[in-house]
Parts: structure tokens; sequence; C-alpha cells
DNA sequence: TGCTAAGCTGACGTTCACGTAAGGATTAGT
DNA sequence: ACTAATCCTTACGTGAACGTCAGCTTAGCA
């Protein structure tokens, strides 16, 4: 049971880079100016070169990056800044991607599997220490909740 | 094993309030100005009446209040307006439980408690939901790493 | 009683994450 | 080629959540 390689539909490399800023902000939920300023901070590669002046054009692919970083900020609260970091990954993952369709020398290939699993591992234990910290939360008002019925029901055999 | 009635150490309502703006803020681990704020904008009750240009006290209850504060903060990532609707809740629970302790009446007891319940339950939502979001996009995030780990392996073997 | 640390009340400053408006350029359709 | 819709850049405005500074008062202690 070898794994075959790429059965993926190669989700967005393929996909033409055709949409513009206001689609894309309709798409993500947000804004022109916010997609801008994204990119102004430098979380938006910037839709790779383009001569001052002229529209920008995204594709699929960085629809959903933007996606991503909407949800990863509301989600977890982080200052854009620090998505900038945890996300220095997303925005060298499409490098990474294209870099590793294009090589052929395996020994970068797995560097550059092997960079991609750290990123993501740095997302996930984001993801998980949050969720221990809610789940902690959750049974204190669990507990909170218990006693008040309990009171509730002692009132109630009086 | 009929409840018995406040088995609990009273918490706070017996503290005295003795604590002075500072220290409550080290304790909190946040900074006097912080504090000030909340009261500013009524997340804090204000140490109960005051004489205008005296210094506030507070007790062992304020530190637990400001602390729960700054977590749902912090792990919800809501704004404080939309935690003063969510503590309406918590303002509320001191003069609920004031109220609690000196009625006779069982019914207004009942109705007391049933609003205290009603609050955390709203609470309880909001976490579990939260939990639920993240919960997703860790699977999500997971599979993505299992992926990757796939690829690895299958460079591996060849 | 006098000193000092800490607190008080304005009031203005600051950073983040955009909103908004102005004036001009680009692009898709006819 | 013309037009309408969308986009571009630049720049200033805004609300939230505090930081900071000034001038003065209060509280605890010797």
């Amino acid at each position: 049971m070898t794994a075959t390689l790429e059965p993926e539909p190669l989700p967005d490399e393929s996909s033409p880079r055709t949409m513009r800023i206001g689609e894309v902000a309709e798409l993500t939920g947000t804004t022109p100016r916010t997609i801008r300023y994204y990119e102004e901070i430098g979380l938006l590669s910037g839709g790779t070169e383009r001569e001052l002046g002229k529209h920008r054009c995204y594709s699929q692919g960085d629809v959903d990056r933007i996606k991503e970083i909407v949800r990863l900020k509301d989600l977890l609260g982080l200052s854009l800044e620090q998505l900038s970091q945890l996300l220095e990954a997303e925005s060298a993952r499409a490098d990474i991607r294209r870099e590793y369709q294009e090589t052929d020398d395996p020994e970068r290939q797995r560097a550059l599997l092997h960079q991609s699993s750290g990123h993501i591992a740095n997302q996930l234990a984001l993801v998980r220490g949050r969720i221990a910290e809610l789940s902690r939360l959750e049974a204190e008002l669990s507990e909170r909740a218990a006693r008040v019925a309990e009171k509730l029901d002692a009132l109630s055999d009086s």
C-alpha cells in the first residue's frame, strides 16, 4: 500500500490568477482595504511582481490562504504580527510547494517536506494549547452550573 | 443526600476590601491604568461607593473577577464591550449572591439561582462553540501533517 | 506632625487594524 | 475609441484598549 504521488487535485498552483481584489474580498468576507493592508504589512505576497498602478490579481489558492488567515486570527485572537510569524509558514508554503514540484532532487524534497511539517507542527501546538485552556475553562463553568443546579434542587425539595 | 447550604468557604463576600490598586494589578497581571479603565467602561463595579479622590480598595473576590475577565478576553478574543455583555452576568453575580444571602423568600431565591444559571449557560455555550471550531481546525491541521508525513515516507522508501 | 510612596483625576498620546475620501489610472464590454 | 465599473496610490480619520504625564491628594509610618 505505497502512497501514490499526487493523487490530489493540485489545489492552487494550477488555478489561474484571474480574480480581482473586489471578488476576493467578497469570497473571503473581507474588504479590498483589508487585503491591501495585509499585503502592506507583509502577510500576503502581493500577487507576485506587479507593475505599480496595475490591478492585483489572485488565484483560488490566494483566496484559501486569506480565509485561513482570517480564521486563525478570529479563532486564536492573534495579532497580525503574531500571525505573520506563525505564517512565515504559509507565505513560504506557496514557494515551497512550487519548488517541491520543480525539483527532482529527493534530498531537497525531503528537506522541503520536513520544513513544511515543522510549520504545521507549530500551528498544531498553538491550536491544541488553546483547546486545552478552553477545556479547563469549560470544566470550571460546568462545575459552577452543577453547583447552581444542585441548589435549585435543594430548594425544590424543601 | 440533600445539599447542605453554603458548604463553600464563601469566596469573596467575607474577604475584606483591603488591597489597593497596585497590588491588585500585580496579582492580576495587569496595570492600575487597566483596572481604572475597566471601571471607567463599567466592567468593574468601581469598588462600590467611594468618595471622589480617595483610594480604591479591593477584595480577593475582585482579584478573582479581574483574573477571569482577562482570561475570557484572551481565550475568547472578545472585545471589552462583548465581555461587558457576557458579564452582565458577573457584575450582577455579586449582587445576586448578596441578595441571595439576605433574602428568605424561597421563590426569590429560586429566581436568582435561575438567573445565575442562565448566565453560566451563556458562557458555556460560547466556550463550547469555540472549542468545536478549534477542534475542526485541529483535525484539518492533523490531516495536513499526515499528508506530509506520508510523502516523507514515500521518499524514504524509494 | 512631617515625609514619602502610592493613588487620584483629567487629558493627551499611541498602536493596531482597518475605514474613508480624493484624484487619477486600468480594464472589460460595446 | 469610449464608457462605466473597478482599481490604484496617498493620506488622513477612527475606535478600542490602554500608556503616559502633570499636578495634586491620600495613606501609612516614624
